[in-house]
DNA sequence: GGATGATAGTTACTTTTGTAACTAACAAGG
DNA sequence: CCTTGTTAGTTACAAAAGTAACTATCATCC
């Protein structure tokens, strides 16, 4: 089959759930390289960690809900951080079916470690790009990831 | 142990790489239900299919570098498309290694179909976010996805 | 023109993700 | 209390993606 007409003919690199996908690989990306080599974390772990050392102890359902990742993402973020030894799990005392999860030292301090990696990250597409197109992009990005 | 000190507390719902994969997630979710539905394609599938439609005949090693995807998920895609007769493929006279991959007539309907879709698809987020933010992201994502 | 190295594409193997079913615990109504 | 329905979390199974090794072909250069 020949290619389509040009004159109207779709552009995949003008399709922005492409150009959004990209993007987000290539900076994903480069930034898992980060708690990857540092800590052997999968993305799911890391969203994890930081949840728990943001906000302190919470259930896996709380995480669920707040980080938006399926439950049995989290279970195993759980569970690989706990191998880790980054977390420990509670029994609740209210409801024995909930476990309380809190940061070990060590967890807290990879939190802290790659906190700062994110911030330094966070600065460097600020130089990139500019802070008020940075601040503009992440307005946008925020009203399309609702959506 | 206890969350961060919320004065130099990092947000993640401020950092970049998080929103873009956010709103990538939310998107091409929302756009991959009308080829998963329509056609029971996966992403590759739809971004070979386009690219077959668009440039014409193209060879799969043409495919991975135009689309960035990688070769195995290439190869995989033909095979696919090559099942549900959207495509053909033929050993090239100059180089047998190389199979020259042409859209079938319902290959090509079934692009011309999806571009449209992607077109309104691509309105409807005009008419959300306004023409001027529409551009400007796409402006900014495209040098986000090339670093 | 035979050895060496590169390239196109596929296949095998492993890791990760998605979906559904499951267990255990709770809650509420009769 | 005992049924019915719901929720927290895990596990089992299937689909998808990543990585590496492989086959076949080509190109070069001695």
């Amino acid at each position: 089959m020949d290619p389509q007409d040009p004159a109207k003919a779709f552009e995949l690199s003008a399709f922005t759930p492409y150009l959004l996908n990209l993007a987000a690989e290539t900076q994903g990306e480069a930034f898992s390289r980060i708690y990857r080599e540092r800590y052997g974390m999968l993305r799911t772990e890391w969203r994890v960690l930081f949840h728990l050392g943001r906000y302190g102890a919470l259930s896996a359902r709380d995480i669920s809900s707040r980080a938006r990742i399926h439950k049995t993402k989290v279970s195993r973020a759980v569970e690989a951080l706990s191998r880790k030894r980054f977390l420990t799990r509670e029994v609740s005392e209210e409801d024995r079916r909930v476990e309380i999860l809190s940061l070990t030292p060590a967890g807290y301090r990879a939190f802290t470690d790659l906190s700062g990696a994110a911030r330094e990250f966070e600065a460097g597409l600020a130089a990139r790009l500019g802070a008020e197109d940075l601040a503009l992009l992440r307005r946008i990005l925020d009203r399309l990831a609702s959506a």
